[in-house]
DNA sequence: TCCAAGTCAATATG
DNA sequence: CATATTGACTTGGA
């Protein structure tokens, strides 16, 4: 099924009732129950719109979207979820039969739903049908039923196989290779996947940190630092800027959402992705790395930020060292702004002992330099932010975070504003934004986890407002 | 061209 | 087995 077999069967149920949408009320919720929102309960009394027959005749799901009134993305996934795992559903078909998405997309969309009103009308349509189906009485039914039928086509290839073995890709003689260890005999047409190893991530991070949208020169640097091939690199900017984005956005929804109430527990937290770390500073007063991180969750770390916005011409830039081995440069005739990719010594300190540095990869050539690019322990990258206000500060690990309020103001700024609204409520962006700064009003709120990546951002916003400084919509942000 | 948003698909993890 | 993560690719916009 190469293409969507997309059932579509129902796909227009009255519009109306994509429309009934729970409508996120405040609702505190009361004691356990996370709040129910609405389920389906079938106010469709009449529904017209009989059309059952799917006959492309109603509006595509395309065109649904676009009509769409503003979806509590949240709120969605999490009775998805709920519906899922209460039957015994799995991701993987829900999203090929229901979404017409693979696994693993599925398992993103459901655990870190973007905002309704930061997605493209693209990224709409898998809510759509979310709710659609969630609207569904037989939805559960039906998946049931595809299930059946996978397994029994299962089990008929089963029978079926008897003795006929694996006819396809054998190819190359019966190699028998038991166990050789060495996943080699893939075609090797078949490109391996690259796997950064956890100092690679680390060093890019830290790059990051610095230099959100870094020039294809410190791209290339960093490439042939790190022994990666530039697409490489490229790619994990591109990445990891849109996780780290991603990863605010989910924060903005859970604290406007369920600003702390019922203290017990809560039956959603086993979500809580982003751990709220108490920051171990303490006494020690020595910011410095954070630990290894033992297993950290997600992407989310330590993320310090450092503007220097390209404030070209300025000279003044981070020429920091590289390593040693970076014997290349030194006929760059610009400024060259070398980075000095530090990782850990890791050496004292608890850390794990497993440092596997799969290293392998390196195309044909392969001169796979093992660990070379290891560092001296430089001190804290000194450099101050320049622009404005993002002055935070790394040494002083505290940095009064006036910025805060601004950069949160700026972020929900650039969203594209959903205008085609039929003409209902049209403004519900801004009853989000008012939910936002309240939630994040929630001040000396330890969490230095949101802080840090705030504050990483900061810069990638800094970046895209001096884009898109001039000439820019109607929209004002005040600072 | 670069970027962001969506996804895929391989592979980690549980 | 299922779900989570993530490098790379695809689209669509300037």
């Amino acid at each position: 099924a190469p293409e969507s077999p997309m059932s579509s069967s129902e796909s227009v149920k009255s519009l109306t009732e994509l429309v009934q949408q729970p409508c996120p009320a405040i609702e505190t919720s009361k004691d356990g129950k996370p709040q129910e929102s609405s389920e389906p309960p079938v106010s469709e009394s009449q529904s017209t719109t009989p059309l059952p027959l799917s006959g492309h005749s109603a509006l595509s799901i395309q065109e649904l979207v676009a009509v769409s009134p503003e979806l509590d993305t949240y709120g969605i996934t999490k009775r998805v979820k709920e519906v899922l795992t209460d039957n015994n559903l799995g991701q993987r078909l829900f999203g090929e039969t229901i979404l017409g998405l693979t696994q693993g997309s599925v398992s993103d969309l459901l655990a870190r739903p973007k905002p309704w009103h930061k997605l493209s009308l693209k990224g709409r349509e898998p809510f759509v049908r979310m709710q659609l189906w969630l609207n569904d009485p037989n939805n559960v039914e039906k998946l049931m039923d595809m299930k059946r039928m996978e397994k029994k086509a299962y089990m008929k290839r089963r029978h079926s196989s008897v003795s006929d073995s694996q006819p396809c890709e054998p190819s190359s003689a019966g190699i028998d290779y038991s166990q050789g260890a060495s996943p080699q005999p893939q075609h090797q047409l078949k490109k391996p996947r690259v796997v950064l190893a956890p100092e690679e991530k680390e060093a890019l991070k830290r790059a990051y940190q610095q230099k959100p949208y870094p020039s294809p020169k410190t791209i290339e640097e960093l490439a042939t630092q790190l022994n990666l091939k530039t697409s490489t690199v490229i790619n994990w900017f591109h990445n990891y800027r849109s996780r780290i984005r991603r990863e605010l956005f989910i924060e903005e929804i859970q604290a406007g959402s369920q600003s702390q109430a019922g203290s017990s527990d809560s039956p959603s937290a086993r979500s809580s992705r982003a751990v709220h770390s108490s920051e171990g500073d303490s006494c020690d007063g020595v910011d410095t790395e954070g630990p290894p991180e033992g297993k950290q969750s997600g992407l989310e770390a330590d993320e310090y930020s450092n503007a220097t916005t390209k404030s070209q011409g300025g000279q003044a830039e981070s020429a920091f060292e590289a390593g040693e081995e970076v014997p290349q440069d030194a006929r760059s005739s610009e400024k060259t702004e070398s980075f000095h990719l530090g990782m850990e010594s890791l050496e004292d300190t608890d850390d794990e002992g497993r440092l596997k540095a799969p290293r392998q990869s390196s195309p044909p050539g392969s001169q796979s330099s093992g660990e070379t690019l290891e560092t001296m322990p430089n001190s804290a990258t000194e450099e101050d932010a320049s622009t404005s206000a993002a002055s935070t500060s790394v040494l002083t690990g505290e940095s009064s975070f006036k910025s805060k309020e601004s950069s949160e103001k700026m972020l929900s700024v650039p969203s594209t504003s959903s205008t085609l609204a039929a003409g209902s409520q049209k403004a519900n962006s801004i009853q989000s934004l008012f939910s936002f700064s309240e939630a994040a009003s929630s001040k000396n709120t330890r969490d230095n986890t949101l802080r840090k990546k705030k504050a990483a951002n900061l810069n990638n916003i800094i970046h895209r407002l001096e884009k898109a400084a001039s000439r820019e919509e109607p929209v004002e942000w005040e600072f």
